[in-house]
DNA sequence: ATCATTTTCAATCATTTTTATTCAAAAACA
DNA sequence: TGTTTTTGAATAAAAATGATTGAAAATGAT
């Protein structure tokens, strides 16, 4: 029997079955062992199969990675509340952009809305986007090692290819006064490009960000919506007279 | 017996079967075995089916890839080899680009070069390159959840900010009269405008690449130097005269 | 848990099979 | 007739195979 038969008849197996054994493929060839191991070490490395103690299994198509759902798991109460606000804003054919960041990781798993398409700078956020079968763009860009963003020129250059229905950005300060911040002057350039091409620009925060200000400006409080999770009454107070603020758990 | 009615005869043990032996087709036609190795290595050249040890194999112009998941995440020796090969081809100071794709992602782990700056439109790879300290830069463009590249106009749009000292490209035939072919337009069009941008154009590609074609047009062979593991010395010696190959376990 | 037993594995080697190459004979052609 | 093309046999090289080995992994009993 041709090494080409054997390869072909070892796969059929396994698209009956889930796994095979090196016995059945002997019996089934008459190949010898040493041939049918060799058989599927070849075939593993072509990605056709997965070798497993005592023979062969199935490769998985779906691959999904463990730490992103980790990850998702770790957020809290008030980022999963904030992230399904802002997930609710999102209708079916939007075009939307969503920063890089923890607080907006948190609204993709809440996306519900159809044939919607989607524009990152997150490299987190691309992959989630593209498990959970969401049409996703990366931005371009330097892969910021600390942040797993996308950024610098390359980022803005890719993103004036765009144009969006929404924009969610995360930032590291609301303030009054300074608006909103961010320390990377490289990030706030992004976060301004976004902002720009969007025509309802969100900000996701919670309530470690008010009242903060960092290095960079970005643009001022009424440039966007605020959506947070849950934040005192005084600090609501006083941001909702310079901007509108969407809170999930009041 | 005709060549002519030879061949015919060989090909139709073709459209039943997966593979035909040398055995079988000396039978059915009559002629030595010599003679049947010369039809064999004919209809080879003309694409019309695939030489392997003992006989034929069908073709199979599947469009179809196989993802990411179900190629191996560990790589072959000759994966290896032929990254370590192609990287030893990285000098400080470089700008590289790194295609998307097994093949190259075996060439990361073994830069030395100081200095340099990468670009990318692999997912893993910007992971990969970001984790060893490099500085690394995402084409942007639709990710496509099959193969974990960024492709599409995008990632074009994104390649045409940079120039590169060299660029490694995967593909997924090599081909006499075919050149280099991949089944995805999308990603051809990004292979080639990276091919363009690149003053020293590689091909990375395991022995299973040679004498398959595949969908889309991406190159000529002359266009790039290939580089490869280890390839049989019938196919060293075929694909030599028309263009440079770099073998890394000879 | 630990230990002994069984099974499976990767690596090596000798053997067999297949291959490309060469060359001379046969066939086809002018 | 001579010339070219095709063919088949002989060969040494390359590739595939199967048996054997000690190591590694799974299994079962204690």
């Amino acid at each position: 029997m041709l090494t080409e038969e054997r390869h072909f008849t070892i796969l059929n197996f396994l698209k009956e079955k889930e796994a095979v054994k090196i016995h059945e493929l002997t019996e089934a060839t008459g190949a010898s062992e040493s041939t049918i191991r060799r058989d599927l070490t070849d075939l593993e490395d072509a990605g056709l199969l997965r070798r497993v103690h005592g023979g062969a299994a199935k490769v998985s198509r779906k691959r999904i990675e463990p730490t992103m759902g980790e990850k998702s798991a770790r957020f809290s109460e008030e980022k999963r509340a904030a992230g399904r606000l802002a997930a609710s804003f999102i209708e079916d054919d939007d075009c939307v952009f969503i920063d890089a960041g923890t607080t907006t990781l948190a609204l993709i798993p809440y996306i519900q809305a159809k044939n919607i398409v989607a524009v990152t700078n997150g490299f987190d956020h691309l992959r989630l986007l593209a498990e959970r079968g969401i049409q996703a763009y990366g931005t371009g860009g330097m892969l910021k090692p600390s942040t797993e963003a996308l950024t610098g020129t390359g980022a803005v250059h890719g993103l004036q290819q765009y144009w969006f229905d929404k924009a969610f950005l995360g930032v590291n300060g609301i303030h009054l006064k300074a608006g909103y911040t961010t320390p990377d002057p490289e990030e706030a350039a992004v976060k301004r490009e976004a902002l720009k091409r969007a025509q309802q620009p969100f900000i996701l925060a919670d309530a470690s960000k008010f009242q903060e200000s960092t290095f960079t400006h970005i643009a001022d409080l009424d440039a966007a919506v605020i959506i947070t999770g849950r934040i005192p009454e005084k600090t609501r107070r006083m941001f909702e007279e310079a901007t509108d603020i969407k809170e999930a758990l009041s």
